[in-house]
DNA sequence: ACCTGAACACCGTTCAAGT
DNA sequence: ACCTGAACACCGTTCAAGT
């Protein structure tokens, strides 16, 4: 005779185990603990401590688990309210929450960078504060759009530098790319060798203060040509 | 008795059926297709004709497959001479140039931005000559690091935002947001509707120059800085 | 209503075997 | 040397069954 598997079964009758919230919670400590790419409906139940199955009854897929997780992401960007400062203020005060909220969910923004579609929920919340201080800054509204478009761009990117190494132009850890280039020929990429030859080691890293500069920069230019221009 | 199942086997003897080359180019055929997630070994070696496990013998697993194309997509990377232009010509050709390269193989790019590792060797080639252009505006080297990060950032931020709906700040097609807009209750992201409302049609699409146009300004406001607090 | 478990059609990769 | 095929440890998801 075989012996029976001893099967988990529900711990207290009638009472539910599993919710969608629960569920999502779950899924994303999964997700910042070891990425989107290992995050499974099978370790996920195995998290849960329930058969892989049961959570297709609170939830249609997979598909399913990370759109619900962007509101959960997404709700928790705080842009502080800074009443005496300029729009440049208001756009460093949003652009510091956005960095804040992406660092602590990194893997999930990631896959939501590179996925979309699931972040157009996320758009509109995150968006609302980012043109309200750009509209302070005097922007004509086809401009606000695109000022906010290279700022999320670049928020985006800086996140992703961050968390990755770094891919053609990521912040931080260049460490990598000056191995690289000692691989090479001496003669070969001049200009890295010569520019990254002057920099001391503390401007190694990625500068998100001098980076956002560059960027708030740009859009100020944009408003001043307007303000000369027309009107 | 069961019948004998047909096999492949070589098609002519002593020839060699794979070759690295010939295996990295219907790999990248494949990833521009269907993309990343659908790309597999097996989908790979059923492209070619042969059985999934023969790759391994070229190539020692996915990864290096992967790895093995961004120098083959890179490598593709041209950035005309534009003899007669300034630093800002020379940059505006770059970001041509990369933008023309991400847009053939968005597919694969995409997936380098958010794995990045993979991306260190094409960071060479591709900051070589944009390392080139920035340095002809009289930027101190830790600011043409950083004017390349927000550059390459913005770039790459672009290139995903065509190519899926968008995400948070991603340009083109922009209709998924406005009609999730819609669907919220009128007193909600006031801003945004205000700004959105006031645009014509070919306002909604993102406008790759312009958005250029404000990463550069913001470059060029930073080099008049240094000039003028400096030297 | 909520959960389980077998099953199906997929993965990447190892390893022994064929020619 | 180069390719095959069985096998292993995984996937997401469907569906019938249990309580």
């Amino acid at each position: 005779v075989t012996t029976r598997k001893q099967r988990p079964g529900r711990p207290k009758a009638g009472q539910t185990l599993l919710t969608r919230k629960r569920i999502l919670a779950a899924a994303l400590r999964l997700i910042n603990e070891e990425g989107v790419d290992r995050f499974s409906m099978r370790r996920l139940a195995t998290a849960l401590g329930v058969d892989p199955m049961a959570i297709y009854h609170h939830l249609p897929n997979k598909e399913a688990i990370l759109a619900g997780l962007v509101p959960v992401v997404f709700g928790q960007l705080q842009v502080p309210v800074v009443a005496d400062a300029g729009w440049q203020g208001q756009v460093r005060a949003f652009a510091w929450a956005y960095r804040n909220l992406v660092r602590t969910h990194s893997n999930f923004v990631l896959h939501l960078v590179s996925n979309a579609e699931l972040g157009a929920n996320a758009a509109l919340a995150a968006n609302e504060r980012l043109f309200a201080a750009l509209a302070r800054a005097g922007l004509p509204p086809a401009w606000i759009v695109r000022a906010a478009d290279v700022l999320i761009d670049f928020l985006n990117g800086f996140a992703l530098g961050e968390r990755s190494g770094q891919l053609i132009g990521q912040p931080e850890e260049r460490q990598p790319l000056l191995h690289l280039l000692e691989q090479h020929p001496a003669d070969q990429f001049p200009v890295l060798r010569k520019v990254y030859a002057s920099l001391d080691k503390a401007e190694l890293a990625g500068d998100f203060e001098a980076e956002l500069e560059i960027v708030l920069a740009g859009i100020e230019a944009i408003a001043q040509r307007g303000n000369t221009h027309e009107s």
